[in-house]
DNA sequence: GACATATAACCCTTCGGTAATTTACCGCTT
DNA sequence: AAGCGGTAAATTACCGAAGGGTTATATGTC
């Protein structure tokens, strides 16, 4: 036997145990779960598998076993591993995209700099609640340099940094300072820190979103006022 | 021929092209570059290669390539792959935790929460400037799971959160706050801007630590105070 | 039977790791 | 001076496992 396919047996753990049972409204001529269901699934497993091991050292064969499937079927659905690596960052990107600008859109204009910072992680924290390390799928540091993926991830992560631009030139601004410069490394900060606290939530799975968020509340109001 | 050994031809621009020139005060028997120099030629290697793409993803022959030797000279200095990160991962780890001690101790211990964050950027500026790649091998998140490497690099990045700690906690018990979980996830908040600024700092080669030390101080100032 | 879903078994390259061999320098003897 | 062995440094050529990707085949529903 090859990869991690499952054989007769179910996969360890899949995430739809894909029993004999019967679902309804499928469409004809079909055996097993429906293509469009399946896409979502092997998304979300390799999302999970991307984000936790990075695009270098996740395996096809491990994301097929998350889903409960073979190889074959991931080549079926996406063409190679870097489509479906592609379509992840894709996915996710929008998602943390959105994210970001229903928050800014909802945040109380007034003082921008001071609750604009929070109310973009609370969005954050509840966006990905549910797929913590999808995170890591955009900010991924193992993609192979020189590559189509390596571009496109940049492009994503440009269009975030382009939404926090605004309130980054504002803050530096206000100070005086008008440094290009400055302004971008302020915001590989303001993304790190977001990653560090991603990160800290996967470690701390108890924590729920809104934790999160009120946690972050006080910390964020604690830097600021030494 | 295997791997990326140069064959007769010198390797793409090795560290220390081995040219046929005799050395001084070398031991009897000896034909190539002296046992400390090679190790050394072969850490500074390793360090760029791992810190670049990450234990997972950086390959041996990839490091062989980079000194102008082949690999067996890494399995002969080093027993493994693990075993030569292992000593890539203590050299640097040393580095590290020395410049932000020596940081801690020579920043004026008044109003510590103003300067003393400053003060330990400068110096990871200035020790890291020629390795700019090292801190990654001390955050590298392509480690195995469940592996003694990863323990180690948990071990010393625990060094560096209990050098932060002593800030972190006056910092939050000024603002009453004694939470545990919070002083954790600061920290957490703390390393991941330094490696947010690190990566910066690879990006834009042409900046030297004295720039990123100005940089910083205006930065961390502008946030302070939004 | 036709079609969509799925799998077993395989190929090929990369990479960690090793065994056998070669090269050059030293100090010593003749 | 010429040779000789010892030793450290280094290389070539290989092995086995892991992983991306493919082909041929099976299975169930209409």
């Amino acid at each position: 036997m090859d990869s991690t396919s499952a054989g007769a047996g179910p996969a360890a753990t899949p995430t739809a145990p894909p029993p004999p049972g019967r679902r309804r409204g499928r469409p004809a001529g079909t055996k097993g779960v429906p293509r469009a269901e399946r896409e979502e699934q092997i998304l979300a497993a390799a999302v999970e598998e991307f984000g936790r091991h990075g695009h270098a050292s996740a395996s096809m064969a491990a994301i097929a076993a998350r889903v409960g499937v073979t190889k074959p079927m991931l080549y079926a659905y996406f063409d190679s591993k870097d489509g479906l690596y592609l379509a992840c960052l894709e996915r996710i990107a929008a998602r943390v995209i959105e994210a970001i600008d229903t928050a800014m859109a909802g945040a109380p204009a007034t003082t921008a700099g001071e609750q604009l910072p929070h109310a973009v992680l609370s969005g954050l924290f509840s966006a990905l609640e549910h797929r913590r390390h999808a995170w890591f799928v955009l900010y991924d540091r193992t993609l192979p340099p020189d590559s189509e993926l390596r571009r496109a991830a940049q492009r994503h992560r440009g269009t975030v940094d382009a939404l926090a631009a605004q309130g980054i030139a504002a803050l530096l601004s206000g100070h005086g300072n008008e440094d290009p410069l400055d302004a971008d490394a302020l915001k590989h900060m303001w993304t790190g820190t977001v990653s560090a606290l991603m990160g800290w939530w996967i470690a701390h799975p108890d924590q729920s979103a809104r934790d999160m968020s009120a946690r972050c509340a006080r910390l964020l109001t604690a830097v600021r006022t030494p």
